[in-house]
DNA sequence: GTGAAAGCGCTAACAT
DNA sequence: ATGTTAGCGCTTTCAC
């Protein structure tokens, strides 16, 4: 058994109040008797029972994490990120992984309302969002990342412009001559895929480029369905040039069915997307993409999700959308422009 | 303020004992009584209170996860095992990151036995668990993977056989025509990085080849470690024609160093390691490593941890060691034998 | 400065 | 079959 409170009172045959005081350094305590309870403490290795303290304190001082995808390193870096601030502020991290699956994500919104979490970070699948009520309703904080709910009105989010992003991922495909141009993205009720969707609809449309519906390709976003949907397109009589992967897994896939074609990346069909993080350089062709900052976005979910906690009367909605950095390489074609063209 | 269970058993008249029963399907209750608290807990969207019930109940179905890299893709993985198990029976995770650091393990052990989890799972850094005597005081099973403490005796573990694993790598390149061998290793200090020098030392001494110590480096397990490393050992006059580094992150700096010094893999020098995955065999040269079956051994450190868990009284102590698979690649420099040689 | 006691929301004897 | 009550280990009024 380990030991309480109460026995450290009974030992020295004081009052548990007084022992609670010290621990907490709360009320005015006589210097001698809180060096004998600082002793007595020690002496037991007592450790209050944080169960106890969060039953009385109605705060948990627990910080939930739903991802959809636990070994996408994006979402392994925001966890990263998160955790950190979690840490910091002793807190600690419920992470659940919804693995893309919906039903498996009310789960554990269910679960962790239950469990009194004191906020939620999620990266929701879909655009739904029915838990918010309930969480609204208990007086728990919620912050998106990655992907919105259809209410976007008095959420809190960090995430980047996908619009944005994809956009100039796609006029930097134009800029090195592709004009035959195709995408593969996500499932188009998250809003992620959507915009992604749309910003490269409007670089084509900036540059008077005729969308072929052919080269739209959706799916999850997985490694399969990269392949599968990449198959499907390389089936067609007239192929793209050009290919923008709505995550890095749906890159991997696509790449995978061209090069087992027989065909060249970026030679026959440049393949570009977001999130393809490369340690050294070793994957060939080095590929160009839109590097989200993942672990920023953990971070300052995290941040965000703690003044949240701490102030729970706030009437602040905090919508931080970042930057994106565009990592020019290889995969886009850029080596075969013959010279300039490709100015910033 | 969210509903207990006093309000439905006051909005009912009836006591909240009655009403407990329903929820835990404990006792007999009249069918009718039954019904309109099943309407009642219904219409008021009663959800119990974790907290309480783990106070009472004493168990807080929680587990902890501490690993020393979230953002190492092995852990990814033995995240997303261990995370699977507890949703399936009912437990959250408390997913707390070391980052290597010894300290930092410290604090969590005891932040974690603080919040009564029900069960540990921890890659520790370094050898000693002076951790371990508290939370075999307080009854909470640890259950160790990856690298294993000093006290190897009544622990639990699940790990690979590191230097069996090890030596079939060295003996891999050996085979491929190498004997000027070098290896870059973890901290000494971790079961890990010696069982790997371990078996790479036997596989020289089983085939009568010399230790050069020049050539055996030891650092974090980092990228920066293997690139500084690695940068050292080419400041020699005489190099080694092959590396074994100890994990991929050292691999990955090792390569880096490599190619910066205008050396190519595997013709001037060949690099194999552990884990390096690679999903579609986009890196060039493809590694040659030997792969931890990382995912399963986070299932089966949760299934043993949750079996520890419902019987606490157990003496049965659980040591898995799971068969690494040898991933034969180009980086060895296998293509560059002339012939045969290589048979298994 | 210190202690007694109520109570956080729940479960489980023990009565009835 | 149902209700009463005593805790789980802690914090915090409220007295003294």
């Amino acid at each position: 058994m380990t030991v309480r409170l109460k026995d450290i009172a009974s030992y020295l045959n004081i009052s548990v109040s007084t022992v609670s005081r010290v621990i907490n350094n709360r009320d005015r305590v006589d210097e001698d008797t809180r060096r004998r309870v600082l002793e007595a403490l020690d002496k037991f290795q007592y450790r209050p029972n944080e169960v106890a303290r969060s039953l009385k304190s109605k705060s948990t001082k627990a910080i939930g994490l739903i991802v959809p995808g636990i070994s996408n390193y994006f979402f392994s870096m925001v966890i990263k990120g998160v955790e950190a601030v979690a840490r910091q502020q002793g807190y600690c991290l419920m992470l659940c992984n919804s693995d893309e699956d919906k039903e498996r994500e009310g789960d554990y919104t269910d679960f962790l309302l239950q469990r009194q979490i004191s906020g939620l970070v999620i990266g929701i699948v879909g655009r739904e969002a029915g838990f918010l009520e309930r969480y609204k309703h208990a007086g728990i904080p919620v912050v998106f990342i990655d992907n919105l709910p259809d209410v976007e009105d008095n959420v809190d989010y960090v995430v980047i412009d996908n619009v944005k992003a994809s956009r100039e991922l796609t006029n930097h495909l134009i800029r090195v001559g592709h004009s035959k141009l195709g995408i593969i993205t996500g499932p188009l009720d998250e809003s992620v895929s959507d915009e992604r969707l749309k910003g490269w609809q409007k670089a084509l449309a900036e540059n008077n480029i005729p969308v072929n519906k052919k080269w739209i390709g959706t799916g999850e976003f997985k490694q399969e369905s990269g392949y599968r949907i990449m198959q499907g397109m390389l089936k067609q009589e007239e192929l793209p040039t050009a290919i923008l992967a709505a995550n890095n897994l749906l890159a991997y896939g696509a790449m995978h069915a061209i090069m087992e074609a027989g065909l060249k990346i970026p030679e026959d069909i440049a393949v570009v997307c977001f999130d393809a993080i490369d340690f050294i350089g070793l994957i060939k062709p080095q590929i160009t993409s839109v590097i989200q900052p993942a672990e920023q976005i953990g971070t300052i979910a995290g941040e965000i999700i703690m003044r949240k906690i701490q102030n729970t009367k706030t009437k602040v909605v905090e919508k931080i959308t970042l930057e994106p950095v565009l990592e020019i390489k290889e995969s886009c074609g850029i080596r075969l422009v013959k010279s300039g063209g490709a100015g910033s």
